[in-house]
DNA sequence: TTGACAATAGACCGATCTGTCTGTATTGTC
DNA sequence: GACAATACAGACAGATCGGTCTATTGTCAA
């Protein structure tokens, strides 16, 4: 048997919690985590205020949450679009993703920036989140210059990390060129 | 004869203006434009709020001020760390200048970056100042890479505005490494 | 001394925010 | 049919928000 009793009506079938959190990673993504207020996700996701403090029990856990799925998403994401490329061509293969993400019709810049930006209590539950996420990132970074076997991967790689938030930092306020232009110096990096 | 009549006891001799600027300047880069309202700014101002609506009308209007007033000093402290370098060395000591920005105690980030992020509305007046802040930015990069006499300048300029974002946006989220690494990275890319 | 002016202090307004609470409708299980 | 669980609807509370307004104080110039 399934976990519990329960059944709805509108909204096709999804739960309430996945409800809300989708229509939390679009409002909060788009506008901000401090420019929504509950009430608009609750709109948003033709949902109920008490279904909101029964799952999440407070606004920043809704948030610490969103992000947490956004993270995982991503991380998916990103292997499923390095799957195909060997080892060796990875990091630059990476900022091929980054051109695209800038380039899709709904970036808006990089949650994790935005994050530590709209966040600033040391102690806010999303932040750890941000983190934990920064720390794959630079792990990442690490095995695929090494996998690339460019000599001083280490600095190498925190140079690609460096030139991946340039991307996505420089992208939401000037536009995908950005992506472009660091791709064009991972290339540069990676050769030499 | 001075601009007109007035005079305070407390909080030394600049007028109310700049102290609300002064408190604003502490308080948004600090804590963040919406987190922080315009009662706390009048405190730390110790300020009256028809003194706030006098000089900037509206709070939106204070935080483009702001802004304004922290690009105004941003060009001139940097014109002032360049000046005894040559034209030529500029490009690469500019990342000193970054360097040492990340380093500081009460380094934040980029009010520029943190404004796009925090005021999605694309009409909002400080986006204007910040938009005309990167101009700035990408112009002076530019200026400095064909000084350095680099071939495909345009580029590395480009390159360089990359490797700045990454850098702020880095040493905010992971600390002032971030900023020696773009160092590195873009004595790099302006020595080949 | 008087009047203009700049600034202060703070009450007040309506809107909005997060969060709580009550009550009701629907569903699956016994 | 009874019951528990889940969700919905929405009133309500208390705080805070941006912004307006009145009244008062202190300073300069005439």
């Amino acid at each position: 048997m399934p976990k519990k009793g329960r059944r709805r009506a509108k909204s096709s079938d999804i739960g309430v919690r996945d409800r809300l959190l989708d229509a939390a990673d679009r409002l909060f993504y788009r506008e901000g985590v401090r420019a929504v207020g509950i009430d608009r996700v609750l709109a948003e996701a033709d949902a109920a205020k008490a279904s909101l403090y029964q799952h999440f029990g407070c606004k920043d856990q809704l948030v610490a949450s969103y992000l947490e799925r956004k993270t995982v998403d991503a991380r998916a994401q990103i292997e499923a679009y390095l799957a195909d490329t060997p080892p060796s061509q990875r990091a630059l293969k990476f900022f091929d993703w980054v051109v695209e993400w800038a380039e899709s019709k709904d970036f808006r810049g990089c949650p994790l920036q935005h994050t530590v930006t709209e966040l600033t209590d040391a102690a806010h539950p999303a932040r750890a989140i941000a983190y934990g996420q920064r720390e794959w990132f630079t792990d990442r970074f690490l095995e695929w210059t090494m996998a690339a076997g460019v000599k001083d991967a280490k600095a190498v790689a925190r140079a690609l990390v460096v030139l991946f938030d340039g991307a996505v930092a420089g992208a939401e306020m000037d536009g995908p060129q950005r992506a472009k232009d660091a791709r064009w110096m991972a290339k540069k990096l990676l050769a030499g």
